[in-house]
DNA sequence: GGTTTATATCGATATATATTGATACTCTAT
DNA sequence: ATAGAGTATCAATATATATCGATATAAACC
């Protein structure tokens, strides 16, 4: 029979329930759930959200090649534009997201606008990333 | 008056043309964008669509926050759950796009599934996108 | 000035994906 | 076997975002 009853409403409470059983205390359930807890507002105060907007960033088909392009030097959007046969408020659209991400900078010069990558961080974390693609 | 006509109906045409115009010699764009489309063939072939699926799967609030958690170690499902505040079929859907990514590995044990990560090279990866976050 | 050109931005639409509730699967214990 | 529990999966919906065409902005040239 259930030595504890579980009728809490939230989502806590129910793994608090669980747990119990897993570990065969109650008071030890609660304890875990409530350290986790409080490292998940460690996290919060970590801006997981930044980091989210800088892996979205490159987390597209056609932005990642647009990072990959760059590897090489600063482009500007027409030749982007053309390497990835995409249309040119397509392109522009990406450049806008890599910048404010803050994954690429701009140089203007006249009508033209080139882009480069903005810091070394940014192969080094692609690099990671694709250590991890094939395993 | 326009030196060079640009008729074409390919993206690579108008972009041909405003190249040259940019470096005031045609011969020499459509040579650039020969270079470049060569260089996206490259980068085609070096599989970059495995490595989006590898960023796509860190790139949501929920799941990087569940990377974060099992920084600490290995974690049940139920665990994460209640941590996140989350749906158990939310959680378990999170937990399975982290795992089809390779970035985390499963351990069953009876009716129990703990989670883990399954390579340094996860962190490393956060790492960096966490230097580029605040710039 | 007006025109052309390079890029950015906007509104509408299409596509992808997160969430939810329900159901299925699987293990354990009775 | 049956029931209960932890997790996975499914179908429907909601939300986010990529793309497209059109337009706006800004610079260069006549």
């Amino acid at each position: 029979m259930p030595e504890w009853v579980c009728g809490g409403s939230k989502i806590n409470d129910d793994a608090v329930c669980s747990l119990g059983r897993l570990i065969g205390d109650q008071q030890k359930a609660e304890k875990r759930i409530r350290e986790l807890s409080s490292l998940v507002v460690t996290i919060e105060g970590e801006d997981p959200d930044g980091t989210v907007e800088v892996l979205k960033a490159v987390a597209d088909p056609c932005r990642l090649r647009i990072i990959k392009l760059l590897k090489e030097g600063e482009l500007c959007v027409c030749e982007i534009m053309a390497a990835l046969d995409r249309r040119q408020s397509s392109t522009s659209h990406h450049l806008s997201v890599l910048k404010e991400a803050g994954l690429v900078r701009e140089r203007k010069d006249g009508k033209w606008s080139y882009y480069r990558i903005a810091d070394g961080a940014v192969m080094e974390m692609l690099k990671q990333a694709e250590v991890l693609k094939k395993k």
